[in-house]
DNA sequence: TTTTACAAAATTGTTGACGATTTAGACAAC
DNA sequence: GTTGTCTAAATCGTCAACAATTTTGTAAAA
């Protein structure tokens, strides 16, 4: 059951049609927040940066929001997703249910080699958060969670998942509290223990503690600040003028 | 936690944009086997059927492959698309893991009116399956599941399910056995036991057992006979010249 | 009969332009 | 100062035509 090599990152690096390049670009400007929920995403100035026409940005548009990645708004346009906090609540919560069942196929299965593999990346998130390289360690620290379902040999779990994370960082990055508090990488400590204890009832638990605290240091009570938020206040979007 | 009113069918009836409008007819015809595997879709042959554009029927074949349902091919075309034994063992699996959680929310969860749309939605699979009509029994064997995900009140489980069911449409219809023995129905009578014992590991297990089932009634073993499938022969795809 | 070469048809890929809608700014009225 | 109205700019939605590629069909050559 081996799987073929495939463009298991987030930023692909392989020769693909320009089509999909967009995509990965903007998946990759997603992950680490160079794109901020709520932006807009106007086609001409895609179409300068990336030079290609206003066809292929738009082919990109559509596989964005088919991820719930951008919102599409019909003449308004694109813009970067801003998750409600019911849907950054679903998100954590589908979360647990799909890891749950990745750690409990990944400890079941666990190998010298495979443990191996997972120090090395942990090795790499330390490294970075010693050196104060926040943006790194944010980055690894989601493809933690895509080298275990990667390990549960399953492509269609580990592309949804895949999915599933980059949704998380955009909630991370909409309800995320002053203080960082960035301490998941003594989670992931943790869950190699568990994963190469060989009891899966504890990695499961493990795993979902682990989500519980990224989802807890979530400020998941009040909308995003800044703006007036009267679509909340008045419980509906402000896209549609009154019926 | 309760949610708004969505478009939870497979076959959208509110007023949505064309766009999205071929998406879900296409969707439909998957799911009931008007589209078979390998099928050519010419998108001119589509433009007159749904009386669009070029670039309409474009856009629904981007949303269909980001799904899996359809390959698409450079300058080919696109094309119904023809899982593999790999992939339809692959969706399975994904597919048990997923709606494992799933049925152990329902339990857990479970009241008198959630029993009762379960309940009614089994005589409707025992109706269409007594009057022999095959069609409407796959459809609702197939919502059977949906409905469980939408009890497990989480609409990004609940999408994603949706999608593995279509794959897995094609999948049956791809490799399923010369005789039906369509006794699934049968299954889900016991699930709906199960799932109202108020015991999470049974109803999970009895899940497990049925997906199996569903499995083991395929035809997973050989290709799809018909015609010589010299990409498997000579393990390369039949799309690129000799380099 | 089989293979090769070539031309014609069908189909997809791409572009640019035009119309429709929304947004932003200016300005008058209250 | 706020509100309402209008015009101009920006932006999206759509379409049709053209170019590139593949497929099909035909006929000549081995």
């Amino acid at each position: 059951m081996a799987h073929p090599a495939e463009p298991q990152r987030f930023t692909g690096s392989g020769k693909l049609r320009p089509e999909e390049q967009i995509y990965q670009e903007m998946l990759g400007a997603i992950l680490d927040r160079r794109l901020e929920p709520g932006m807009k995403l106007v086609e001409e100035d895609l179409t300068k940066t990336f030079g290609v026409s206003r066809a292929r940005i738009r082919a990109a548009f559509l596989q964005l929001a088919h991820d719930k990645l951008i919102n599409l708004v019909p003449n308004r346009g694109a813009f970067v997703a801003e998750p409600t906090i019911d849907e950054a609540i679903e998100v954590f919560s589908a979360r647990r249910m799909i890891e749950d069942g990745v750690v409990r196929k990944v400890t079941a299965h666990m190998t010298a080699n495979r443990a191996e593999q997972i120090r090395a990346h942990l090795a790499a998130e330390h490294k970075a958060h010693h050196e104060g390289d926040h943006r790194a360690a944010i980055i690894l620290s989601g493809e933690f969670h895509l080298l275990l379902a990667r390990l549960a040999n399953n492509l269609v779990i580990e592309e949804f998942l895949e999915r599933l994370i980059l949704r998380s960082s955009l909630i991370i990055a909409m309800y995320e509290s002053p203080q960082p508090a960035d301490c998941s990488h003594d989670d992931h400590d943790e869950l190699l223990r568990a994963l190469t204890g060989g009891n899966p009832d504890e990695a499961a638990s493990c795993m979902a503690r682990h989500l519980d605290n990224i989802r807890d240091r979530l400020q998941l009570h009040r909308e995003k600040p800044g703006k007036t938020d009267f679509a909340s206040i008045f419980g509906r979007q402000p896209s549609s003028k009154a019926s």
